[in-house]
Formats: C-alpha cells, structure tokens, sequence
DNA sequence: AGATAGATGCAATTCAATTGCATTAATATT
DNA sequence: AATATTAATGCAATTGAATTGCATCTATCT
C-alpha cells in the first residue's frame, strides 16, 4: 500500500507521520505531476485545514520532500523530488512547462542545463521554466 | 532629458502618452534593474493610483515594453525589456537571479540556454532565475 | 501510562491583484 | 480651435493566496 511508501519517507526525513502529513504525501507519490495549492485543497476538501495544508506543503519543501514552482500568477505549485534532493539541496532538477491558457504545470523530462553565475552571486537553486501551450490544450 | 525618450517608445507601441505612463517608464529608462510592483508603488507614492499603476505594468509587459519576473513570494516583478522584444515575442532574454535574503531581482548578463520542450508542448518564452544570495547579501 | 515537543484547527489578518463604474484626459474629426 | 470619441485614470469594493497567534490535540519518548 502506498501508506507504507508515505510513511517510510517521513521516517527518513525525521518527520512525525500524521495522518495529515500521510494523506498529503500519498496524495504526491500517487501523482506524478505538478499541482498547485489551492487545487490540492479543493481536492482535499475538509480533511486537512488549509492552515496545516500550508505549513505541510512548507516543511515538505525545506526538507526536500517536493519542489515549489510558483506559476504565471505567482501561485505555488508543487510537486515531488527526486529522490537525489535533500533538505540541504535540491539537485537534479527538470525543466516546468507552465500553460498559459489552463495554468498548469508540468515537470518535463529536460533537465536544466548548467549555467554560469555573474560573481558575487551565490546561486542554491535554479529553476527554468517555459510558458506556452500545453499538451492537452494544442 | 528622459521625457524624450519615454515619449518615444510610447509612440513606437502606440499607446497614449499620459503623464502616468511617461513617469513610470521613465522610472524604469533610469534604472536598469528590476523593481516588485510593491516596491515601484512605495517609490511613486500618491502620484500615480494603485490600479493604474498595475495597469500600466500590464499594458507594458504586453507591448513587449516590460518583462515580468515573478519571484519567490509570487510577487510580480518588472524590468525594462531589451530593444529586440516586441508585443508578440520576447526575445533575447536573460537570466535572472532573485534573492533569497532581500528578495530582491537582478538581470544577469547570462543568456538563457536553448533548451528542448517534450513533443506536444509549444513554448513562447522561457524564464529562468537562479534563487540564492546576492552580491549586496554576501 | 504520563510527559513533552511538535502538529493541527480556527479566527483573524496581511498583502498582491482584480473588477466595476464614474470621471477625466488624450487623440481624432470637423 | 472646439467638439466628439476613445481610452486611461482614480476610487471603492472584492477576490484569493498566504501568514500569524493561540488554544487544543496527537505522536513520540521515557
């Protein structure tokens, strides 16, 4: 069962496993595709506080569990990490398609090339993302 | 004097030229970086209205006068477009680096790397911003 | 089982952004 | 140059994402 999955990672990560915590993270390893958080909300409906959606959406990023892509209208987006990424770092990261006609975001196979840093900057992360149309609405 | 200048571009993309319009471009002639919509409306005060001031924004961004750059926070971020953008395309575009500590957005010299998009996706333009600490930070 | 550290839920709030509508200003027309 | 027309501005109200404070509850540790 995907429980076992959801909990194994909270474990290596130190996270106390709630039951909020559980559903949120089955809910990401059962889709492998971006999702933002007021759709997650909807979808989650009155299970889970909107507040405890946040703060859980927040920890999962600081401790590398998903990645946040803010979208065209600078909502979060989420979606899960390679297994690679850390709370530390977050590497191996792919390239997102942000529709702009449905808002969606995708993760694309791409990955992002390396590039170079004007000095004096100190990049962690990086994030590429191209805006268009998407697969379903072409 | 910037008026000139200002006037001009209005003229090109053929949009009035108000006194609004030709305050916040000038604004953006003389600083060559990028400045949060928050920002921009603390800068002008009550010169210019709230709303008009978004309007504007979205108006110039939509000429190809303006890029947009949404930042960690979601937060709508502006900077002068290179003289190659035009209303249907952004060309050219560069990289930007966005402070994880002042949240402030800078311009790179870096240039975006061409990159494959998955068959079915049409990209229009390509954003890329590298999160991590900046050169005043440091 | 009891202690404790941390997570959750609720209410209230902040902050960016948008909408509707009346007013005003810039261009076009005579 | 005055008027008509078209578009931009300003104001009030509203939406929607995200955050904060605080009381309550729950998972882990002893």
């Amino acid at each position: 069962m995907a429980d076992a999955d959801a909990i194994e990672i909270l474990k290596r990560k130190k996270l106390k496993h709630t039951k909020q915590r559980i559903r949120v993270l089955e809910d990401f390893l059962a889709n492998a595709t971006a999702i933002s958080q007021p759709m997650l909300e909807k979808k989650l409906g009155k299970e889970i506080d909107r507040v405890t959606l946040y703060r859980i959406l927040n920890t999962y990023v600081n401790k590398g569990i998903l990645h946040r892509i803010v979208d065209l209208n600078g909502t979060a987006n989420y979606a899960i990490c390679s297994s690679a990424c850390s709370a530390d770092q977050h590497h191996d990261e792919h390239v997102h398609f942000n529709c702009t006609n449905c808002y969606k975001v995708y993760c694309l196979a791409t990955k992002v090339p390396a590039i170079s840093i004007t000095d004096g900057f100190k990049a962690d992360s990086i994030s590429l993302i191209a805006y268009g149309i998407c697969k379903e609405c072409n």
